[in-house]
Formats: C-alpha cells, structure tokens, sequence
DNA sequence: TTGTATGCGTTATCAT
DNA sequence: ATGATAACGCATACAA
C-alpha cells in the first residue's frame, strides 16, 4: 500500500487528476504547481504503480527474452549487450529461463511489449502467437510464422576455411558438434563441408570431429582424439567459442606452438576471445551488432507490426588474432 | 484488446461477477453454469488480464531474481533449480541481470512478491528496501538489513583439509581466487588458512596459489604455475567448479595420474562435477538443498513478515567421487 | 445461487 | 490552468 496521486494530491492541496499531470510533465499545467507537486511527491516518497499504468496505458515498456539453456559463454554476452541495448531505448528487459512456450505466456500475461526468443535444440516455438504480440527469434531459420534473426553460418565456414586455404593450409579440420537437433550447428557442419569442396580440399574421417557436445572439454576431448590418432592437421576449424578454447587446450597439451605448428580459428566474435591463452582469430557475427540487430528488429516490429521480412541473415566477419600462420610447405 | 470476463458473461448470458467468481472456481456457483463458463472461456480464448488482477489482488505471483553477473557455471544451475522450486510452489520467476539497485527497482514496480539477490563481489544492494517487499540475499554474511542465507565456508575447507589429511595428505596445496572484494572467496581462503592450521599442516607460498579469478582457465593457468615450481603437491583443493576443473586440465597435462599421483577435491556441489574427465570429489552445499532452502525462506519471509533470521548459514556436505586416494609415503 | 456495486491507481477526456 | 469523471479488467462485499 504506498503512496498514490490522491495522496499527493490532498497533500498539496490539489486535485489528483492535476497530480497525474505534472506527474506525466504534461503543459498544462502551470509551472509552480507542478514544481510543488513533484516535491511533495519526492517527500511523500511516491511510487508510480505499475499495474495501474499498464491496466490503463497497455504498455509495460519491457521486454522479455526467453532462453531455455542459462549454461553457454557466447550466449551470455550476447544476453548482456542485448539487455544494455534494450535499456539504451528507454525498455527493460525481464529474462525467463522455461521453456519457450511457457515463459512466453508468463510474458504475455506481465504484457510485455515484444518477446525474443532464443531458439536453442528443438525448442521451438510452436505456440500460435496471437498477432498482436510482436516476437522476434534468434535461430537458425525454419518455416515458422515469427520473424527469426539468422546467422549466415555458410559464409563463415567459407569466410574460415578462404583464409587458411590463402594462408596455405590444405589439412583442415573441423571440431564441432554435430548434433542433429540443433540447426546451428547442422548449418556450420554443412558450411564447412561445402567449402572444403569448393577449395578441392581432401575431406575425410579426420578432418570432421565430433565433439558431441557445446562445452569446452567436448572441444577439448575431441581434439584430443583427433592428434592422437597420428594425423595432426596443419589448421582446426572450431565451432564455437568453448570448442575452441578446448581445441587450444588439447593443442598446447600436445606441445604444439599455436600457430606455428598449427592453426587455429574459432567461430563466435566476442570480445572474450581475445583473452584466450592464444588469441584466437575467429569468424562470426559482431556480438554487438547481433544485439543491436536483435533488439532493433523487435523495436521495429513493435512501432509497426509485419513491417519486418520473415527472415534476416546477418553477415560474419573474421577478426584476426594470433591463432593462424601461413604454411611453408604445401603439403 | 483480449477476451474479458464481460465477453465470457455476455457470451454465457450471466454476470461478469458470476464469471469472476466461477473462473477463480469459487464454490458459491452452480457447477453447472460453473462448467459452461469455463466451456465458453476456452472457446473465446480468454486469457486473463494479469494487470487487472494484480492491480486488484496486490499479488503477482512470482519472485524476482538478481543475477547481476550471468558467467558462472555453478551459479547458472543454481539459478535452473531455484526456478524449478519456485514453480513447484506456483509462483513464476523472472530474471534481471541489472545491478541490484535498478533490477530490485523494476522489480518492485513489476510488483513481484518477494526477491532473491544473488550479491557479487562488490554489487551489494545498499538500496533501503521498504520493509513491505520481502527480500532475501544469497551471499557471504555481511552487516545489512536482509536477511541473507549463507554457506559455510570454512567449515567446507575444513572437511576438504581434513578428508585430505585422514588419506595422509600433508603437502596441499589451495588454487583459488584471493580476490579481496568477493566475500565468498575469502571466506574459503581463510577456511582453509584455519584448517591447515588446525591440522598442524605446513603453508607456504607454494600452498597458496591465486588464480586471480573464477574461470576454469584461471584455475588451469594458476596450477600450470605450481607444477612448474618444482614442487608437486599431493593433494589440490580447488576453489570453485570451473577453477577446478582447469586444474584438473593443467594436473593431466602434466602427466600426473589422479588420484594416484595427486588427489583433488573442489568446492561447490553441483552434478556436473561428476562428468568432468575424472569425476571430481567435492564439498559445498549440494545444489539441490541450496535452492530449496533459498526458495522456501523467501516463501517463509513472505508469509510472515520478519520470520526469518538476518543470517542462516547452510552446511557443507562432502561428496567423494573419484578424484582423491590415500597416500602411502606420509612426507 | 446469482447479480449489483464499488474500488484498486492510473490516464485521458471532458468541463469548468 | 485545473478539476470532475469515465474507463482499463478484475475481485469481492453485499444485495437480491
């Protein structure tokens, strides 16, 4: 039970519709009365309630972002820029860590004002959203009806396997997790693939290793059996920011001088790769600008509803560090 | 716009007080009529205005919870477990990964029932809160207004010391983070000052190893440091999940066998421990208690105002996996 | 057993 | 420039 405008409002002996006003910082109202009420407002200690102002205005100014799994370093950072982004345009962002289709009627019911997804395995969305509430997944695209923010994994296996081919490496491989249910990496997969054809480069059983999973000791253990199986490889591909930073591990283990004796680049861009043992160059879509896109786009959809193509696919770029080296022999 | 309760009583031909009360399945309605509102809600698609009723009912149901820092492993599960209890008891939850001033702020005008704080190195809410929201701190104890539940730390490098030292360990060794601003990590460090004390065990510099941080390559490189001392430990104590399983990393890769030729035990009390590479015996708080004991004080507090202690303190329990062993050479 | 009336705290539309 | 009033969607005390 705190403070209401009728407080105010007989405190400072006026109505409590005049109260709203100066509250709201509406021209209406004349000058001194409304530097007297605010005053007496700060006194009072007042609270604007927030349910009330949703109940009348139906805006809650926030937006929820739903994600499923709390555990991945990429992700994390890409959550915290996108909430600084959020906050930059006046919102706030509330998170929901149950599965899509409950936090997204939980979020319906706090009337958020949009709704990002993070599409993670096979939690998809099958929920029917009612069109009035705007949604926006982050995802790799499949026919669905909300807008989903994509990622050109292709173009940047291309964009990783280009710069070793010029740098003269032609043993590639490939440490990523290829599971089936999660069409990021499916993708990335894929995009390696085509690319190792396109440059003609020999692919076979030790250029594309499983690591069966996201974290970083999948990464690492991978790699590990990939050098003890008594190929080693002149550049590894990693297929995400944890992969790589367990290819490293495994690498160095080996005692293997990164990058003389091997290269090593890693898909993901954010900024925490540069503070790996060895700086990894890497391939990927700008943390920043992913969050400045995701949010954007939501703004967007928000101001005007299907204003916003079904599908957009962000461009990688490669940032190089100090993980690859050109070759002196081509093998 | 959605369907209200006016639409449901129009559509069954009652009055809407008649819908409210059948939807909130009061007993003073006919079941009859009670089932054919509920028929007709379902086929408007009603969904109820969570503004209204909270505007009304001055309840949200459901808690909020600040997670200023979203990148630790032990944390991110402890987080997926509160949650889970918290639905268990019919609330929901939502996150802010705000610092603790703003999130609480947002949290109060979301008008959520109760909050959880998770404090973090220097992220203490100094914030007043007005008693009427019910607030509780995960945190070390420390001089504040909240009650905040604790974990015994030094009681947990107690039992870590002295399962080390019943096996014959005397040469241990501690890798942890000495930062002095995180109450927590002091806490353990000088739980284990105390322990070896205790046990009459010598500590020197090449016992006390810094890592300087919390994540697992900060526990790797730290005990890639010990090792190159020249001086091998027989037994670690790690400070955290993450610095732990950097150390086993750095141990391995120093051909050591665990546990025949080192033993190792952690701090924290999560499952995962179990899968790292050599599954790791531990202590801390199991994870499972430290939720419900979380959720259920908040529950306490919000029932009955002022019910609860400023601090209770949860104990440790040791959980051996198969990380340690005896030696047979006491030194 | 059902319906009527009132209030929750705010904004917005009227008058004044 | 200010105040009275309605409306938002719901719960509930009270009347029928």
């Amino acid at each position: 039970m705190g403070i209401t405008i009728k407080d105010i409002a007989n405190a400072a002996g006026v109505s409590f519709s005049t109260v709203s006003k100066a509250l709201n910082d509406s021209p209406l109202v004349k000058p001194e009365t409304k530097s007297k009420i605010l005053k007496t407002a700060k006194e009072l200690g007042y609270e604007p309630n927030f349910a009330a102002q949703r109940l009348v205005s139906k805006q809650s100014k926030t937006i929820g972002l739903v994600w499923p799994t709390v555990e991945r370093a990429a992700l994390s950072t890409l959550v915290t820029k996108i909430n600084e982004e959020i906050e930059k345009h006046g919102y706030s962002m509330i998170l929901s860590i149950n599965p899509a289709a409950s936090a997204v009627e939980m979020f319906r019911r706090f009337q958020v004002d949009g709704i990002i997804v993070f599409e993670e395995n096979n939690n998809r969305l099958k929920v029917d959203f009612s069109p009035d509430l705007p949604v926006i997944s982050y995802g790799a695209a499949h026919n669905q009806t909300v807008p989903v923010i994509d990622v050109n994994y292709k173009k940047a296996m291309y964009q990783a396997v280009h710069y070793l081919y010029e740098l003269g490496h032609t043993n590639i491989s490939y440490v990523g997790d290829f599971s089936p249910i999660d069409q990021r990496q499916i993708e990335k997969y894929k995009g390696f693939l085509e690319a190792m054809e396109q440059f003609n480069l020999d692919v076979n059983e030790r250029s594309l290793i499983n690591s069966g999973g996201l974290d970083w000791y999948d990464g690492y253990m991978a790699t590990k059996r990939l050098l003890n199986s008594g190929f080693i490889p002149s550049a590894i591909v990693g297929g995400s920011y944890d992969i790589s930073s367990g290819i490293i591990r495994a690498v160095r283990e080996e005692n293997l001088i990164i990058p003389k004796d091997i290269s090593i680049i890693g898909y993901d861009n954010i900024p925490q790769m540069a503070n790996l043992e060895t700086p990894l160059t890497s391939v990927g879509v700008p943390v920043d600008e992913l969050a400045k896109s995701i949010v954007h786009s939501l703004l967007k959809q928000m101001a005007e509803p299907n204003s916003l193509p079904l599908l957009q696919t962000l461009q990688p770029e490669l940032k190089e560090r100090a993980s690859c080296a050109g070759t002196s022999h081509k093998s």
